[in-house]
DNA sequence: ACAGCTTTGTGAACTTGTGCACAAGCGAGG
DNA sequence: CCTCGCTTGTGCACAAGTTCACAAAGCTGT
């Protein structure tokens, strides 16, 4: 797998982040080298399967001594992309949009807070915490100017197919959907969604049913 | 599958919720009826996808004719253990934890948010959107009178497998954790993570590498 | 009662993901 | 320079999840 045949498997990009959380703990303490085995224990996977997934991002690793934590962590950021920092903007500055406004941890990781955009005329111009509303209107001029290349849809249900087409409209190519409702977006565009409820109610079924093995992700 | 023989596979407990969300529109609508091909349209997923995750609950649908929505719906909730509210705890009452606090999505599904837990004695006593903030010491006592199946973590990172450790040990089996850090809980108690950043991080991937199939997920 | 249309439920093929087990490769020590 | 111990990288078998394709079953109209 040195050559770049690579197709990485999309299971393999959702671990990626959480083995370079754990690369930069590492780097925090000083450690220069890690095994297969100590990252799968810091990531809550098992050995063979950080073998693989590092794997498909090249030979990395030194046998008989592990990766040298530094180095890796450099591969991978380059992998994803986050070499440099993707400003982003946030749509709907209700409670969910404002908190995330305020969530520390998306600057902390390169993903600043631009705006936010709301389609209430009232909140425009106000600031929180130090993050300006902006009108829906203006939003394929910011995105153009702030090149901003992720938008994070925190409206009601009901908006949010609406503001995903504007976003698409103005050249936004990733979107984070938290609103409780299916979106579409044209081919070529990215699209997650995290549902709060949602998480509740698997873990409600699992309650109900208390198998063995409910143990579920994380 | 008419029989009992179910073992729900987890990525259809996944969609279920899905559906759920799709049926309670089809009873706004007054509708009655609704085929595979329709919920399929509604969730975003494929139709044979839908009769497939369907018919592990059992027969409930009639050939030629579709799914009967208010039967389906309920079904579904029932194996959801969806059928009564089932209070749930906050803890961390910082930023995220307060927002979380006022986030209607909750209670709306059916999860109303009982408590606010927060280490800092300085936070003890207020209320925040109607939900008063209690102590991590209280919490014990409070799971019981409260019957609190399940406990949201929404601390500092560093904080996060504390926590975990207090909820498991007074007894809530249900754990959802929005803290950027892997945690683990004993055997018998369900796990999931939310990691907002992680999202961005999948996104920024897929933007750099812009596969034709980038539509991850979602 | 039957023909024709519709839609479910599901066997079977296929794709994706996981985990084992081990050969290949590296470093250290004599 | 050779041997020994350790850890990676990966082939392979298995498990989980997806999709196809079609028989079975119900409804409608004649």
């Amino acid at each position: 797998m040195s050559d770049r045949s690579r197709r990485i498997p999309e299971a393999t990009v959702a671990r990626l982040p959480v083995y370079l959380r754990s690369l930069a703990e590492l780097i925090d303490e000083k450690i220069e080298t890690v095994s297969s085995e100590q990252l799968a224990e810091m990531a809550g996977v098992n050995a063979a399967k950080v073998r693989k997934d590092l794997s498909y991002l090249g030979s990395y690793g030194t046998r008989g001594v592990g990766y040298e934590v530094e180095y890796l962590s450099f591969q991978m950021s380059r992998e994803l992309g986050l070499t440099h920092d993707s400003p982003v903007v946030i749509i709907g500055a209700g409670n969910l949009g404002q908190a995330l406004a305020n969530y520390g941890g998306f600057k902390d990781r390169g993903f600043p807070v631009a705006a936010l955009i709301d389609a209430d005329a009232e909140k425009v111009g106000e600031m929180f915490h130090g993050v300006p509303v902006h009108h829906i209107d203006e939003l394929p001029e910011l995105a153009r100017n702030l090149k901003i290349a992720i938008g994070i849809i925190a409206t009601p249900a009901a908006a949010a197919q609406g503001v995903a087409d504007v976003l698409a409209e103005a050249g936004v190519r990733s979107i984070l959907n938290f609103a409780p409702t299916v979106i579409t977006a044209p081919e070529g565009t990215s699209l997650r969604k995290v549902d709060l409820a949602l998480e509740l109610q698997v873990l409600s079924f699992y309650q109900k049913h208390r198998l063995r093995d409910a143990q579920a992700d994380a």
